[in-house]
DNA sequence: CCGACAAGTAGAACAGATTCTAGTCCGTGG
DNA sequence: CCACGGACTAGAATCTGTTCTACTTGTCGG
């Protein structure tokens, strides 16, 4: 087999072989969800050996964390590019949460592993807290498109911080029960903005905020 | 797994059986964890076939959830005995709180099996919301050993139920942080204390409780 | 050119949950 | 008394994650 690609720099390849798995991977779980993603099928089609997708991904969850990142990543994409509107910062950040939301119920499969894997996922890679650094930005400040002074650390033990992570837990619990079926987008809705509400009352970012204060950004 | 209409002593020998397994797969639990509960160990040890006892637990959830209730009857158990002494209605709940961490904490390997139960199970039982039945208790009513006044049957779609409801889940995040090591029990409690102190800021089912400082829970 | 080596490969082997098979046992209605 | 059905049993079989074996290849320093 191996039509190794003429010789060329191990590292590229390398990294190609590891995309190509986490894309094979992604369109397994998009249909038939985590329990679909089985790592002899994933190794089979992207056309590498059983063992050494185990060396790229030491256990399944590791591939069910990468393939949930890229997820990640494309929600952060989104939130940049059309930021909250909204005048308080619990309205921001529910606002966030529930475009999140909407987004990834339209795939229950892969929602199901981001909530998995926020939940389970080990040490390995943090994932929850890409969340609440999130809320924290969104609730921080009125979203200014140019400036890049945004706090990208926050303070992590500033009481608004920690509240942006109890938000953030609500939140994944929220989003646990709607796809258990227990809840609907609006109950849960209706939950966060309750939660956020107390949560983020007097949300004040610490201390460097004061020099995001521009009360009306631009659009 | 219903308990169904009782037909003779065939029931009796049922719920004796049934006992049996949970205990025998609680003792497996307590060492080893849930990996150690193996299901043909438990089988093996409870003297009943496989079979059997998957009739009784169709997955290994089932049985770990069946594991997990008691123990949750013996923590509530455990806060009627002894009912949380501080002022505020956040103050009570975190000390609840941080005692059942404690409690739990004794039993890693439940306390593992107990959030994941928490947090995976499926509609069977409802084992989240036995936690936010028992916030809202402690936090409702200021311990009056003598009065049964409080309604055991909360309004679930009250702001004040969604609010525990919301301080659960904060404390299942927290519970499951300790658990993998990234916390300790103080930084858990002083986060606890944030988040109630929030959530519970003005909390009222009828009464008033005004003092919404983060208390110093028992230690 | 050589030997060491990391990275791959194919595929067997292992482990534990879950399912399936065949047959035994026992209480009950006819 | 007896056939039926449901609860059990022992144990094989299946499925899927994970590990292990044995062998090939491509790279590289000397």
């Amino acid at each position: 087999m191996a039509v190794q690609a003429p010789i060329g720099m191990r590292s590229r390849n390398q990294s190609q072989r590891r995309k190509r798995i986490v894309q094979t991977a992604t369109a397994l779980a998009l249909r038939g969800g985590v329990e679909a993603m089985q790592m002899r099928a994933v190794a089979e089609r992207a056309g590498v050996a059983l063992g050494t997708l185990y060396r790229y991904f030491p256990s399944k969850m590791d591939l069910v964390v990468a393939v949930v990142t890229e997820e990640l990543d494309l929600l952060e994409a989104s939130i940049i590019r059309r930021p909250p509107a909204a005048e308080s910062a619990a309205g921001r950040s529910v606002d966030v949460l529930i475009r999140a939301t909407r987004g990834l119920l339209r795939e229950p499969e892969l929602a199901d592993a981001l909530v998995r894997s926020l939940i389970m996922a080990e040490a390995r890679t943090e994932l929850a807290p890409r969340i609440t650094d999130l809320i924290w930005r969104v609730a921080s400040g009125p979203p200014s498109p140019t400036a890049e002074a945004e706090p990208a650390t926050p303070d992590r033990e500033s009481p608004g911080y920690v509240l942006a992570g109890a938000l953030t837990s609500v939140w994944i619990f929220e989003l646990l029960e709607i796809l258990k079926g227990h809840r609907d987008i609006d109950d849960a809705q209706h939950r966060l903005d309750t939660a956020a509400g107390a949560l983020l009352a007097d949300f004040e970012p610490a201390e460097a905020a004061e020099t995001a204060e521009p009360a009306e950004a631009a659009r």
